[in-house]
DNA sequence: GATGAATGAGGATTCATTCAT
DNA sequence: TATGAATGAATCCTCATTCAT
């Protein structure tokens, strides 16, 4: 039993050894640009080691984003299943969520979208790219239902609630991008979580209502985006 | 100087056929994705002929940029220059400029993002680089100035000018990208258009002062993210 | 047209020196053994050459097998239609076509074998895999036409033809591989036409009816072994 | 003692498993095509203890043949030290003991083609390739000499002896290869013993005197080949 | 002895780039 | 200028073999 119980844990120590070392490399060299052999010797291990734990190197590229889509999935459940929170400050909450995902793993988004850019997903497994996908797809519904709460509660314009998840997620992403692409040249300070915190308050602002009576949910309107297909 | 001037024409039209296949192919199969080969097939030369035209694959994939930054500069110009436009209707502009651009080139930004992202720059020639880096700190710059003079006539909250162009530019890129990556899934209609509306509209409400008196600059203030070095 | 007519000829020409070049290689080192390196050395090109003229080293492998199943096929369809022919020397002609096509290609029947032999078929595509396997099971139908027609014609004993072919077939593979394994010892005389000769005339002594009487196709009968299957 | 005879039994024991399995490997994926963690699979080990018990991959391909030789070379012996048996069923008692040989072992042909080949003899020790060579070459000659008596007797045609033995073996080998490449693609039944049947029996007719008076034993002659180097 | 994770040399293949025509 | 065949460095991946446990 103990015997057992420490080669799984080392086989797992082992994993998180080479996931550690592929995340520093693919994000400074990027998903194409890093080569096997650059995350072998930043994991001090030979190449031949990593086939042992991923198959193939896109495998391993798309092996970084589920651990982090988890944990947010996780947190996002939690901002949504907390309704002690009042409806307003659930953007807050929602904010820090995602922050909070970045911190744990700078270049997660980073991943999801060159996951998506349809480039790597040529070597995964059907498997892989579903368990992704289905990540991916979770995180995204539960913001929308935060924001249909919102809206529902009265507290937020009616506005399509996919759309505001999108309006929240892309700007989020788009300053994440914007941070690590200045890293590489600045790398002392990030200006991530201040310019996060106004962005986030400026969006708050914008959808809240205005004089709110948040007695009913349908007061101001923007015309929603077809929200569909989204 | 008939001959010439001829001459000259055919040699930019060739370059122009280049540039428009190469686009195409580096949408699809993303920037490490797409060979010469791809290109050339594309562009119906062969791969030689490329290279008299551009130096290397870098500096061909990082031309393409050059042309929409161009473009997009000149329209942020003219918002800026409008002294006409109320000031409440800058935001607008500016969202017209970006979709603008967008429409003349749809992959701009993702160039944008991939160029400064350090997956490329590897043989691009450090004139070219500097250009690049030129053109789209010019453009932030514009973008700027514009949000400068909205805080400056009372119509915006009192925010550092240059976190709301980093906001704007990143929530408009994360879009773009999003609206990419679903292309490929589900290329039959893009959303883009009315979900930026709906995007500008509530960052435009967000930033708009509430009962503003445009008559003086300062009211409402957000805290500042320290602006000095984006 | 002329340079056309030139081009072409020098691409078959290349296809030529790389065939004659991995030949040499294949035979001395095998299959597996023999590297794309190995066969660009011997070819004196570099290995992405051979991937212009062939699309992997199996197709490569593959291909050496075509050009003297064709000749083969055409030999020993000329030894069938020639009815000038006594049919008590078409064994002597079929020994003949055989031993050519083994003087023009020696290893082709090891090529043979080892294409048969399940080891390779997976790289190849399933055209060049359908024209191999035509072309060698035309062979083989020629073969056992011929002596179905020497049954008929009563000089040769009742035995199912494809059985004959099989006999003849196996036997001078087998002395063609044996022969060929010797090669690498003892490179510098070769016993094989006068071990064929005296294996087909014990053959052709076994099959042909003792005291024939050409009139009728039906005496001695060796019982057959189940033809319908080979 | 008994201890040690018990492990000496265990040691005898799993080097069989590790040969029965290995037969079982080589033969559906060919030499090359088999890796030692197939074998170790199929044997139900780990590949590191495979290296227990042979030295490397190539001396465990190699040993395969050395079983199989042995028993061939012994039932061979018993064929010609049998001189009960009247000379003209001694055809049939060569073919016999070929045929068991290839039940007890079906791929010990192959091996010995491709050990023969040059493909494998990279890593194999001296003193195994010599083993395998006078195994081999014992029943060549423990053949020759058979057919030798034969000829004496005046039962056969006065042929070099060898050439007959290579007709023969070459003949042999030919058809099971044949059956061995059908197998792959129509596994169910096998129709080597009866196409071996009438292969004997041609060549036994081909090869005996017609009217023969067995008493002297020169009588018709065919050619030779030259004899003295296979 | 037995294990199986780790190794790393080696091979097939790709593709940006060059250059003779 | 335009071509496209040729190049060969670079990369992914495999697998025989080793060795610490």
């Amino acid at each position: 039993m103990a015997i057992h119980d420490r080669q799984t844990r080392d086989r797992e120590r082992r994993r998180q050894q080479i996931i550690a070392a592929s995340k520093r490399v693919f994000l400074s060299k990027g998903a194409s640009g890093a080569t096997i052999k650059d995350i072998a010797d930043e994991a001090e291990l030979s190449p031949g080691t990593l086939y042992i734990y991923f198959k193939n190197k896109d495998e391993l590229y798309a092996s970084l984003s589920i651990r982090i889509l988890k944990h947010l999935n996780l947190r996002l459940q939690r901002v949504l299943k907390n309704t002690d929170l009042p409806h307003d400050q659930k953007m807050d909450a929602v904010k820090q969520a995602l922050c909070e995902a970045y911190d744990v793993d700078p270049p997660m988004l980073i991943n999801l979208y060159h996951l998506q850019s349809s480039e790597t997903l040529e070597n995964i497994s059907a498997e892989l790219f579903q368990e992704i996908m289905n990540l991916s797809r979770q995180c995204l519904k539960t913001l929308r239902e935060i924001f249909a709460r919102g809206i529902q509660s009265g507290n937020f314009l009616n506005v399509d609630p996919m759309t505001i998840t999108l309006i929240i997620w892309s700007m989020f992403s788009g300053l994440v991008l914007w941070e690590e692409s200045k890293r590489a040249l600045n790398p002392r300070k990030d200006f991530l979580k201040s310019t996060v915190d106004i962005a986030f308050e400026i969006v708050g602002r914008g959808i809240r209502k205005q004089g709110a009576d948040p007695s009913r949910g349908a007061g101001e309107v923007i015309r929603s985006s077809s929200s569909s297909d989204h």
